[in-house]
DNA sequence: TTATAAAAAAGGTGCGTACCAATTTAAGAA
DNA sequence: TTCTTAAATTGGTACGCACCTTTTTTATAA
Protein backbone atom coordinates (compact mmCIF):
# COMPACT_ATOMS: atom_id res chain seq x y z
CA UNK A 1 0.00 0.00 0.00
CA UNK A 2 2.60 2.13 0.97
CA UNK A 3 4.10 3.77 -2.29
CA UNK A 4 7.34 4.24 -0.80
CA UNK A 5 7.76 7.72 -2.38
CA UNK A 6 10.40 9.96 -0.38
CA UNK A 7 8.58 12.95 -0.33
CA UNK A 8 5.74 11.20 1.99
CA UNK A 9 7.78 9.07 4.00
CA UNK A 10 10.01 12.47 5.11
CA UNK A 11 6.69 13.77 5.38
CA UNK A 12 5.13 11.05 7.90
CA UNK A 13 8.85 10.98 9.35
CA UNK A 14 9.35 14.30 10.37
CA UNK A 15 5.38 14.98 11.46
CA UNK A 16 5.72 11.71 14.06
CA UNK A 17 9.03 13.63 15.37
CA UNK A 18 6.84 16.42 15.67
CA UNK A 19 4.28 14.79 17.74
CA UNK A 20 6.94 12.72 19.75
CA UNK A 21 8.35 16.23 20.50
CA UNK A 22 11.88 15.97 19.10
CA UNK A 23 11.71 19.53 18.82
CA UNK A 24 9.97 20.78 21.61
CA UNK A 25 12.81 22.89 22.98
CA UNK A 26 12.96 25.51 20.04
CA UNK A 27 9.65 24.73 18.09
CA UNK A 28 11.79 24.59 14.97
CA UNK A 29 12.69 22.25 12.48
CA UNK A 30 16.06 21.87 11.22
CA UNK A 31 17.14 24.31 8.09
CA UNK A 32 16.28 22.33 4.83
CA UNK A 33 19.59 21.97 3.87
CA UNK A 34 19.89 20.42 6.41
CA UNK A 35 17.58 18.45 6.77
CA UNK A 36 18.48 17.59 3.07
CA UNK A 37 21.86 15.89 4.43
CA UNK A 38 20.84 14.35 7.22
CA UNK A 39 17.58 12.40 5.26
CA UNK A 40 20.43 11.80 2.31
CA UNK A 41 18.07 13.21 -0.06
CA UNK A 42 17.44 16.64 -2.24
CA UNK A 43 16.72 19.76 -0.98
CA UNK A 44 13.80 19.59 -3.43
CA UNK A 45 12.34 16.54 -1.78
CA UNK A 46 12.47 18.15 1.47
CA UNK A 47 10.81 21.20 0.15
CA UNK A 48 7.91 18.51 -0.97
CA UNK A 49 7.43 17.33 2.36
CA UNK A 50 7.32 20.68 4.79
CA UNK A 51 4.83 22.24 1.71
CA UNK A 52 2.69 18.81 2.97
CA UNK A 53 3.08 19.66 6.30
CA UNK A 54 2.51 23.37 5.90
CA UNK A 55 -0.56 22.73 4.33
CA UNK A 56 -2.08 20.74 7.14
CA UNK A 57 -1.18 23.53 9.47
CA UNK A 58 1.48 21.36 11.10
CA UNK A 59 4.17 23.62 10.64
CA UNK A 60 4.68 27.60 8.96
CA UNK A 61 7.28 28.55 7.01
CA UNK A 62 8.74 31.74 7.23
CA UNK A 63 11.48 33.24 4.50
CA UNK A 64 14.86 34.05 6.51
CA UNK A 65 13.94 32.19 9.64
CA UNK A 66 13.00 28.70 9.25
CA UNK A 67 10.42 26.48 9.55
CA UNK A 68 8.38 26.67 13.19
CA UNK A 69 5.80 23.53 14.59
CA UNK A 70 2.06 24.96 15.30
CA UNK A 71 2.10 23.88 19.23
CA UNK A 72 -1.62 23.54 18.34
CA UNK A 73 -0.90 20.81 15.93
CA UNK A 74 1.05 19.31 18.24
CA UNK A 75 -1.49 19.46 21.65
CA UNK A 76 -4.87 19.31 20.28
CA UNK A 77 -3.18 16.20 17.77
CA UNK A 78 -6.35 14.12 18.25
CA UNK A 79 -8.90 17.40 16.64
CA UNK A 80 -6.17 18.48 14.44
CA UNK A 81 -5.82 14.91 12.92
CA UNK A 82 -9.45 14.22 12.88
CA UNK A 83 -9.05 15.51 9.04
CA UNK A 84 -6.58 13.34 8.53
CA UNK A 85 -7.47 9.68 7.21
CA UNK A 86 -11.11 10.16 8.12
CA UNK A 87 -12.86 13.56 7.29
CA UNK A 88 -13.82 14.08 3.57
CA UNK A 89 -16.36 16.60 5.08
CA UNK A 90 -17.98 13.30 6.82
CA UNK A 91 -20.57 10.77 5.57
CA UNK A 92 -18.79 7.79 5.90
CA UNK A 93 -16.04 8.02 8.14
CA UNK A 94 -18.28 7.79 11.63
CA UNK A 95 -16.02 5.83 14.18
CA UNK A 96 -16.79 6.39 17.77
CA UNK A 97 -14.62 3.60 20.36
CA UNK A 98 -13.18 2.62 17.07
CA UNK A 99 -16.80 0.81 16.15
CA UNK A 100 -19.07 1.74 13.18
CA UNK A 101 -22.33 2.91 13.28
CA UNK A 102 -25.46 0.82 12.59
CA UNK A 103 -26.93 1.52 8.97
CA UNK A 104 -30.74 0.86 8.44
CA UNK A 105 -31.84 1.65 5.05
CA UNK A 106 -35.34 3.67 4.94
CA UNK A 107 -35.67 3.77 1.19
CA UNK A 108 -33.70 2.18 -1.77
CA UNK A 109 -35.29 3.21 -5.42
CA UNK A 110 -33.89 3.82 -9.18
CA UNK A 111 -35.46 7.03 -10.42
CA UNK A 112 -34.76 9.87 -13.17
CA UNK A 113 -31.84 12.16 -12.15
CA UNK A 114 -33.54 15.38 -10.36
CA UNK A 115 -33.05 18.14 -12.60
CA UNK A 116 -30.82 19.79 -10.33
CA UNK A 117 -28.64 17.32 -9.81
CA UNK A 118 -27.96 16.04 -13.55
CA UNK A 119 -25.32 18.91 -14.25
CA UNK A 120 -23.60 18.42 -10.49
CA UNK A 121 -23.19 14.39 -11.30
CA UNK A 122 -22.43 15.15 -15.06
CA UNK A 123 -24.92 13.31 -16.72
CA UNK A 124 -27.54 14.19 -18.20
CA UNK A 125 -31.55 14.19 -16.50
CA UNK A 126 -32.54 11.57 -18.46
CA UNK A 127 -30.10 9.05 -16.95
CA UNK A 128 -30.93 6.59 -13.93
CA UNK A 129 -29.56 6.99 -10.50
CA UNK A 130 -29.89 4.98 -7.29
CA UNK A 131 -31.65 7.23 -4.60
CA UNK A 132 -31.99 6.11 -1.24
CA UNK A 133 -32.03 7.15 2.27
CA UNK A 134 -29.95 6.16 5.00
CA UNK A 135 -30.35 6.47 8.81
CA UNK A 136 -27.33 6.24 11.08
CA UNK A 137 -26.90 5.28 14.36
CA UNK A 138 -24.84 4.40 17.57
CA UNK A 139 -26.28 1.56 19.43
CA UNK A 140 -29.67 3.25 20.09
CA UNK A 141 -28.77 7.01 19.25
CA UNK A 142 -29.50 7.71 15.56
CA UNK A 143 -27.32 10.65 14.99
CA UNK A 144 -27.86 10.89 10.72
CA UNK A 145 -30.35 10.96 7.82
CA UNK A 146 -28.49 10.81 5.16
CA UNK A 147 -30.08 11.20 1.37
CA UNK A 148 -27.92 10.08 -1.61
CA UNK A 149 -27.83 9.95 -5.26
CA UNK A 150 -25.74 7.84 -7.60
CA UNK A 151 -25.48 7.13 -11.26
CA UNK A 152 -26.24 4.09 -12.06
CA UNK A 153 -23.80 3.59 -14.68
CA UNK A 154 -21.40 4.20 -11.91
CA UNK A 155 -22.35 1.26 -9.85
CA UNK A 156 -24.49 -0.73 -12.18
CA UNK A 157 -24.37 -3.63 -9.36
CA UNK A 158 -25.03 -1.95 -6.40
CA UNK A 159 -27.51 -4.14 -4.57
CA UNK A 160 -29.48 -3.06 -1.94
CA UNK A 161 -27.64 -4.86 1.37
CA UNK A 162 -24.49 -3.06 0.22
CA UNK A 163 -26.09 0.44 1.66
CA UNK A 164 -26.16 -0.75 4.98
CA UNK A 165 -22.23 -1.23 4.99
CA UNK A 166 -19.47 1.07 4.08
CA UNK A 167 -20.52 2.54 0.60
CA UNK A 168 -16.78 4.03 0.03
CA UNK A 169 -15.25 0.93 0.81
CA UNK A 170 -16.79 -0.78 -1.43
CA UNK A 171 -16.68 1.74 -4.06
CA UNK A 172 -13.04 1.46 -3.43
CA UNK A 173 -13.05 -2.86 -4.27
CA UNK A 174 -15.17 -2.02 -6.96
CA UNK A 175 -13.64 0.34 -8.80
CA UNK A 176 -9.83 0.48 -7.95
CA UNK A 177 -9.87 4.49 -7.08
CA UNK A 178 -10.51 6.36 -3.58
CA UNK A 179 -13.09 8.63 -2.94
CA UNK A 180 -10.54 11.88 -1.53
CA UNK A 181 -12.28 14.75 -2.70
CA UNK A 182 -15.07 16.11 -1.67
CA UNK A 183 -17.08 19.49 -2.20
CA UNK A 184 -19.28 20.10 0.56
CA UNK A 185 -21.57 23.35 1.59
CA UNK A 186 -22.26 23.44 5.15
CA UNK A 187 -25.45 24.73 6.73
CA UNK A 188 -27.85 25.50 9.80
CA UNK A 189 -31.62 24.59 9.46
CA UNK A 190 -34.50 23.80 12.39
CA UNK A 191 -35.64 20.49 12.55
CA UNK A 192 -38.70 19.22 10.74
CA UNK A 193 -40.66 16.54 11.36
CA UNK A 194 -39.07 13.97 10.05
CA UNK A 195 -35.59 14.83 11.60
CA UNK A 196 -37.97 15.12 15.23
CA UNK A 197 -38.92 11.69 14.63
CA UNK A 198 -35.73 9.83 13.14
CA UNK A 199 -33.30 11.74 15.07
CA UNK A 200 -35.47 11.72 18.43
CA UNK A 201 -35.47 15.53 18.22
CA UNK A 202 -37.16 18.63 20.58
CA UNK A 203 -38.68 21.23 18.30
CA UNK A 204 -36.42 23.77 19.86
CA UNK A 205 -33.37 21.14 18.70
CA UNK A 206 -31.77 21.83 15.20
CA UNK A 207 -29.99 19.87 12.56
CA UNK A 208 -26.55 21.19 10.70
CA UNK A 209 -26.01 20.21 6.89
CA UNK A 210 -23.69 19.02 4.60
CA UNK A 211 -24.70 18.27 1.10
CA UNK A 212 -22.65 18.26 -2.07
CA UNK A 213 -20.70 15.80 -4.47
CA UNK A 214 -18.25 13.24 -3.47
CA UNK A 215 -15.46 12.43 -6.50
CA UNK A 216 -13.35 10.00 -7.15
CA UNK A 217 -9.69 10.05 -7.66
CA UNK A 218 -10.27 10.80 -11.01
CA UNK A 219 -12.58 13.66 -10.98
CA UNK A 220 -15.49 11.63 -11.62
CA UNK A 221 -18.68 12.56 -9.84
CA UNK A 222 -19.42 9.68 -8.04
CA UNK A 223 -22.46 10.93 -4.98
CA UNK A 224 -24.77 13.33 -4.60
CA UNK A 225 -25.37 13.19 -0.61
CA UNK A 226 -27.81 15.00 1.23
CA UNK A 227 -26.76 15.15 5.36
CA UNK A 228 -28.58 16.02 8.32
CA UNK A 229 -26.35 15.50 11.54
CA UNK A 230 -28.19 15.85 15.55
CA UNK A 231 -26.55 19.21 16.05
CA UNK A 232 -24.65 17.30 19.04
CA UNK A 233 -22.92 14.94 16.45
CA UNK A 234 -22.11 18.18 14.68
CA UNK A 235 -18.26 18.89 14.45
CA UNK A 236 -16.43 19.82 11.55
CA UNK A 237 -12.79 20.52 11.85
CA UNK A 238 -11.04 22.32 9.33
CA UNK A 239 -7.69 24.34 8.48
CA UNK A 240 -7.83 27.19 5.99
CA UNK A 241 -5.09 28.44 4.13
CA UNK A 242 -5.49 31.05 1.62
CA UNK A 243 -2.89 30.71 -0.86
CA UNK A 244 -3.39 33.51 -3.68
CA UNK B 1 0.64 44.51 -4.83
CA UNK B 2 0.85 41.31 -7.89
CA UNK B 3 4.14 39.90 -7.27
CA UNK B 4 5.04 38.81 -10.39
CA UNK B 5 5.44 34.91 -9.85
CA UNK B 6 5.10 32.69 -12.96
CA UNK B 7 3.31 30.29 -11.71
CA UNK B 8 0.65 32.02 -9.90
CA UNK B 9 0.52 34.72 -13.03
CA UNK B 10 -0.14 31.21 -15.01
CA UNK B 11 -2.45 29.75 -12.40
CA UNK B 12 -4.61 32.48 -12.97
CA UNK B 13 -4.39 33.06 -16.68
CA UNK B 14 -5.54 29.34 -16.86
CA UNK B 15 -8.40 29.55 -14.32
CA UNK B 16 -9.83 32.41 -16.54
CA UNK B 17 -9.31 30.82 -19.44
CA UNK B 18 -11.20 28.12 -18.34
CA UNK B 19 -13.57 29.95 -16.63
CA UNK B 20 -14.02 31.92 -20.19
CA UNK B 21 -15.06 28.44 -21.79
CA UNK B 22 -12.03 28.52 -23.48
CA UNK B 23 -11.90 24.48 -23.11
CA UNK B 24 -15.46 23.74 -23.13
CA UNK B 25 -15.37 21.18 -25.88
CA UNK B 26 -12.95 19.08 -24.60
CA UNK B 27 -13.08 19.91 -21.02
CA UNK B 28 -9.78 19.33 -20.98
CA UNK B 29 -6.28 21.34 -20.37
CA UNK B 30 -3.76 20.95 -23.13
CA UNK B 31 -1.07 18.80 -21.93
CA UNK B 32 1.90 19.49 -19.34
CA UNK B 33 5.00 20.06 -22.25
CA UNK B 34 2.39 21.74 -25.11
CA UNK B 35 1.16 24.65 -21.79
CA UNK B 36 4.97 24.74 -21.30
CA UNK B 37 5.73 25.49 -24.41
CA UNK B 38 3.21 27.72 -25.05
CA UNK B 39 3.51 29.62 -22.20
CA UNK B 40 7.56 29.82 -22.66
CA UNK B 41 8.38 28.45 -19.22
CA UNK B 42 9.76 25.54 -17.75
CA UNK B 43 7.59 22.43 -17.18
CA UNK B 44 8.07 22.96 -13.38
CA UNK B 45 6.12 25.98 -13.37
CA UNK B 46 3.30 24.60 -15.11
CA UNK B 47 3.06 21.86 -12.83
CA UNK B 48 2.93 24.23 -10.23
CA UNK B 49 0.39 26.57 -11.20
CA UNK B 50 -1.91 23.31 -12.21
CA UNK B 51 -1.17 22.00 -8.65
CA UNK B 52 -3.11 25.39 -7.42
CA UNK B 53 -6.00 24.70 -9.66
CA UNK B 54 -6.65 20.97 -8.41
CA UNK B 55 -5.70 22.08 -4.98
CA UNK B 56 -8.90 24.45 -5.43
CA UNK B 57 -11.00 21.78 -7.31
CA UNK B 58 -10.59 23.37 -10.55
CA UNK B 59 -8.67 20.66 -12.40
CA UNK B 60 -8.42 16.72 -11.81
CA UNK B 61 -5.49 15.67 -13.26
CA UNK B 62 -4.95 11.95 -14.26
CA UNK B 63 -1.70 10.15 -15.01
CA UNK B 64 -1.13 8.76 -18.27
CA UNK B 65 -4.27 10.80 -19.18
CA UNK B 66 -4.31 14.28 -18.80
CA UNK B 67 -5.91 17.26 -16.80
CA UNK B 68 -9.35 17.40 -17.20
CA UNK B 69 -11.59 20.73 -16.12
CA UNK B 70 -14.10 20.52 -13.23
CA UNK B 71 -17.58 21.35 -14.62
CA UNK B 72 -18.60 22.03 -11.21
CA UNK B 73 -16.50 24.76 -10.88
CA UNK B 74 -17.26 25.99 -14.09
CA UNK B 75 -20.82 26.19 -13.57
CA UNK B 76 -20.94 26.90 -10.11
CA UNK B 77 -18.22 29.68 -9.90
CA UNK B 78 -19.99 31.81 -7.62
CA UNK B 79 -20.04 29.46 -5.06
CA UNK B 80 -16.66 27.71 -5.55
CA UNK B 81 -14.86 31.03 -5.84
CA UNK B 82 -16.57 32.25 -2.85
CA UNK B 83 -13.81 30.71 -0.84
CA UNK B 84 -11.08 32.07 -2.55
CA UNK B 85 -10.22 35.70 -1.52
CA UNK B 86 -12.56 36.10 1.26
CA UNK B 87 -13.53 32.65 2.79
CA UNK B 88 -11.05 32.06 5.80
CA UNK B 89 -13.51 30.61 7.45
CA UNK B 90 -15.84 34.00 7.33
CA UNK B 91 -15.29 36.07 10.32
CA UNK B 92 -14.80 39.62 8.31
CA UNK B 93 -14.91 38.51 5.21
CA UNK B 94 -18.66 38.98 4.67
CA UNK B 95 -20.17 40.62 2.17
CA UNK B 96 -23.75 41.45 0.29
CA UNK B 97 -24.25 43.50 -2.68
CA UNK B 98 -20.61 44.69 -2.30
CA UNK B 99 -21.49 46.52 0.85
CA UNK B 100 -19.76 45.28 4.02
CA UNK B 101 -21.99 45.21 7.36
CA UNK B 102 -22.25 46.99 10.25
CA UNK B 103 -20.81 46.34 13.89
CA UNK B 104 -21.85 47.36 16.64
CA UNK B 105 -19.91 46.71 20.03
CA UNK B 106 -21.66 45.13 22.58
CA UNK B 107 -18.45 45.41 24.87
CA UNK B 108 -14.62 45.50 25.15
CA UNK B 109 -12.13 44.90 27.94
CA UNK B 110 -8.73 44.08 28.96
CA UNK B 111 -8.15 40.52 31.26
CA UNK B 112 -6.28 37.73 31.93
CA UNK B 113 -6.35 35.26 29.16
CA UNK B 114 -8.61 32.72 30.19
CA UNK B 115 -6.87 29.31 30.50
CA UNK B 116 -8.40 27.13 28.00
CA UNK B 117 -7.22 30.23 25.34
CA UNK B 118 -3.71 30.61 26.98
CA UNK B 119 -2.28 27.41 24.85
CA UNK B 120 -3.59 28.19 21.96
CA UNK B 121 -2.85 32.01 21.97
CA UNK B 122 0.78 30.51 22.79
CA UNK B 123 0.93 32.63 25.60
CA UNK B 124 0.88 32.57 29.52
CA UNK B 125 -2.65 33.02 31.38
CA UNK B 126 -1.25 35.58 33.10
CA UNK B 127 -0.91 37.39 29.93
CA UNK B 128 -3.38 40.51 29.52
CA UNK B 129 -5.87 39.77 26.06
CA UNK B 130 -8.56 42.45 24.98
CA UNK B 131 -11.74 41.07 24.93
CA UNK B 132 -14.73 42.02 23.16
CA UNK B 133 -18.05 41.16 21.90
CA UNK B 134 -18.88 42.32 18.43
CA UNK B 135 -22.55 42.14 16.78
CA UNK B 136 -22.51 42.26 12.86
CA UNK B 137 -25.74 43.12 10.70
CA UNK B 138 -27.06 44.09 7.30
CA UNK B 139 -29.32 47.20 7.34
CA UNK B 140 -31.75 45.98 10.25
CA UNK B 141 -31.02 42.33 10.30
CA UNK B 142 -28.26 41.43 12.38
CA UNK B 143 -26.20 37.64 11.64
CA UNK B 144 -23.82 37.40 13.81
CA UNK B 145 -22.70 37.76 17.23
CA UNK B 146 -18.98 37.80 17.61
CA UNK B 147 -16.57 37.03 21.09
CA UNK B 148 -13.17 37.41 20.42
CA UNK B 149 -9.96 37.39 22.54
CA UNK B 150 -6.30 38.81 21.55
CA UNK B 151 -3.42 39.21 23.07
CA UNK B 152 -2.65 42.84 24.03
CA UNK B 153 1.58 42.64 23.03
CA UNK B 154 0.20 41.69 19.30
CA UNK B 155 -1.67 44.92 19.21
CA UNK B 156 -0.88 47.09 21.81
CA UNK B 157 -2.19 49.66 20.20
CA UNK B 158 -5.97 48.79 19.40
CA UNK B 159 -8.44 51.12 20.13
CA UNK B 160 -11.95 50.65 20.44
CA UNK B 161 -13.38 52.22 17.81
CA UNK B 162 -10.94 50.06 15.22
CA UNK B 163 -13.16 47.43 16.57
CA UNK B 164 -15.96 49.06 14.74
CA UNK B 165 -14.27 48.11 11.39
CA UNK B 166 -12.70 45.78 9.90
CA UNK B 167 -10.12 44.06 12.13
CA UNK B 168 -7.91 41.86 9.27
CA UNK B 169 -7.38 45.26 7.15
CA UNK B 170 -6.22 47.06 10.60
CA UNK B 171 -3.91 43.83 10.70
CA UNK B 172 -2.65 43.82 7.72
CA UNK B 173 -1.66 47.63 8.13
CA UNK B 174 0.03 47.68 11.77
CA UNK B 175 1.53 43.97 11.21
CA UNK B 176 2.45 44.04 7.39
CA UNK B 177 1.41 40.50 7.71
CA UNK B 178 -1.99 38.92 6.08
CA UNK B 179 -3.99 36.95 8.49
CA UNK B 180 -4.65 33.85 5.80
CA UNK B 181 -4.30 30.79 7.82
CA UNK B 182 -7.28 29.97 10.41
CA UNK B 183 -8.47 26.52 12.63
CA UNK B 184 -11.88 26.09 13.03
CA UNK B 185 -14.38 23.99 14.33
CA UNK B 186 -17.64 24.09 13.19
CA UNK B 187 -20.97 23.60 14.92
CA UNK B 188 -24.55 23.74 15.23
CA UNK B 189 -26.30 24.88 18.54
CA UNK B 190 -29.66 25.95 19.64
CA UNK B 191 -30.11 29.46 20.62
CA UNK B 192 -29.97 30.69 23.65
CA UNK B 193 -31.40 33.69 25.32
CA UNK B 194 -28.71 36.36 23.54
CA UNK B 195 -29.13 34.79 20.39
CA UNK B 196 -32.60 34.88 20.02
CA UNK B 197 -32.88 38.50 21.69
CA UNK B 198 -29.25 40.09 19.33
CA UNK B 199 -30.44 37.93 16.57
CA UNK B 200 -33.95 38.33 16.32
CA UNK B 201 -34.67 34.40 16.47
CA UNK B 202 -37.79 32.32 17.42
CA UNK B 203 -36.87 29.59 20.28
CA UNK B 204 -37.33 27.26 16.84
CA UNK B 205 -34.41 28.52 15.25
CA UNK B 206 -30.89 27.46 15.97
CA UNK B 207 -27.41 29.30 15.08
CA UNK B 208 -24.37 27.79 13.54
CA UNK B 209 -20.92 28.08 15.42
CA UNK B 210 -17.57 29.20 14.22
CA UNK B 211 -14.64 28.71 16.62
CA UNK B 212 -11.07 28.57 16.32
CA UNK B 213 -7.75 30.57 16.03
CA UNK B 214 -6.57 32.73 13.18
CA UNK B 215 -3.15 33.01 12.44
CA UNK B 216 -0.53 35.70 11.17
CA UNK B 217 1.30 34.57 8.01
CA UNK B 218 4.06 33.66 10.02
CA UNK B 219 2.12 31.31 11.96
CA UNK B 220 1.54 33.45 15.21
CA UNK B 221 -1.83 33.19 16.80
CA UNK B 222 -3.35 36.09 16.66
CA UNK B 223 -7.22 35.62 17.39
CA UNK B 224 -9.13 33.52 19.18
CA UNK B 225 -13.00 34.05 18.27
CA UNK B 226 -16.07 32.78 18.44
CA UNK B 227 -18.94 33.54 16.08
CA UNK B 228 -22.77 32.30 16.28
CA UNK B 229 -24.62 33.18 13.36
CA UNK B 230 -27.86 33.43 12.01
CA UNK B 231 -29.13 30.02 10.71
CA UNK B 232 -30.00 31.59 7.59
CA UNK B 233 -26.78 33.05 7.23
CA UNK B 234 -24.66 30.21 7.71
CA UNK B 235 -23.18 28.71 4.95
CA UNK B 236 -19.72 27.30 4.64
CA UNK B 237 -18.36 26.19 1.25
CA UNK B 238 -15.58 23.89 1.20
CA UNK B 239 -13.11 21.74 -1.63
CA UNK B 240 -11.44 18.57 0.69
CA UNK B 241 -9.04 16.95 -1.07
CA UNK B 242 -7.02 14.19 0.96
CA UNK B 243 -3.65 13.50 -0.39
CA UNK B 244 -1.97 11.03 2.10
C1' DT C 1 -13.18 -8.31 -37.16
C1' DT C 2 -11.21 -8.89 -32.96
C1' DA C 3 -7.67 -9.68 -29.79
C1' DT C 4 -2.96 -8.85 -28.50
C1' DA C 5 1.22 -6.40 -28.17
C1' DA C 6 4.08 -2.55 -28.96
C1' DA C 7 4.61 2.37 -29.09
C1' DA C 8 3.37 6.91 -27.84
C1' DA C 9 1.36 10.19 -24.72
C1' DA C 10 0.72 12.24 -20.31
C1' DG C 11 1.33 13.12 -15.58
C1' DG C 12 4.58 11.88 -11.36
C1' DT C 13 8.95 11.59 -8.86
C1' DG C 14 13.59 12.88 -7.71
C1' DC C 15 17.88 15.27 -8.26
C1' DG C 16 20.50 19.27 -9.04
C1' DT C 17 21.74 24.11 -9.97
C1' DA C 18 21.53 29.03 -9.74
C1' DC C 19 19.86 32.89 -7.98
C1' DC C 20 16.42 35.84 -5.23
C1' DA C 21 14.35 37.90 -0.85
C1' DA C 22 13.51 38.27 3.94
C1' DT C 23 15.43 37.65 8.36
C1' DT C 24 18.83 37.06 11.66
C1' DT C 25 23.41 37.45 13.24
C1' DA C 26 27.82 39.36 13.58
C1' DA C 27 31.03 43.04 12.90
C1' DG C 28 32.29 47.62 13.13
C1' DA C 29 31.63 52.44 14.22
C1' DA C 30 29.99 56.10 17.17
C1' DT D 1 27.22 50.36 25.32
C1' DT D 2 24.39 51.25 21.40
C1' DC D 3 23.43 52.05 16.79
C1' DT D 4 24.40 51.07 11.97
C1' DT D 5 25.91 48.20 8.39
C1' DA D 6 27.55 44.17 6.24
C1' DA D 7 27.54 39.22 6.06
C1' DA D 8 25.51 34.82 6.81
C1' DT D 9 21.30 32.14 7.24
C1' DT D 10 17.09 30.41 5.55
C1' DG D 11 13.13 29.69 2.74
C1' DG D 12 11.30 30.86 -2.25
C1' DT D 13 11.36 30.80 -7.26
C1' DA D 14 12.62 29.06 -11.74
C1' DC D 15 14.77 26.04 -14.86
C1' DG D 16 16.30 21.72 -16.54
C1' DC D 17 17.11 16.77 -16.82
C1' DA D 18 16.36 11.87 -16.44
C1' DC D 19 13.49 8.34 -15.65
C1' DC D 20 9.06 6.00 -13.93
C1' DT D 21 3.99 4.66 -14.13
C1' DT D 22 -0.41 4.76 -16.06
C1' DT D 23 -3.33 5.36 -19.82
C1' DT D 24 -4.31 5.77 -24.56
C1' DT D 25 -3.39 4.94 -29.17
C1' DT D 26 -1.56 2.44 -32.88
C1' DA D 27 0.13 -1.39 -35.24
C1' DT D 28 0.20 -6.21 -35.77
C1' DA D 29 -1.46 -10.89 -35.65
C1' DA D 30 -5.03 -14.33 -35.26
Amino acid sequence: MEKNLIYKKIMHELQNQILDGEYQETMKLPDERTLSQTFGVSRSSIKRALKLLADKGAVFQKRGSGTFINPIFVKNDSVFHYKNGSNLGISDSFQMNGQSPQIKLLSFNVERCPKELATDLFIKDTDFVYAFKRLRSFDDQSFMIETGYIPIKILPQLEEKTLTESLFKYVEQVKKQGVTKSYLTIGVSPSTEEDRTELNLLSTEPVGTLSGIFFLDDGTPFEYSQMRLRYDYMNYHTFVSLED
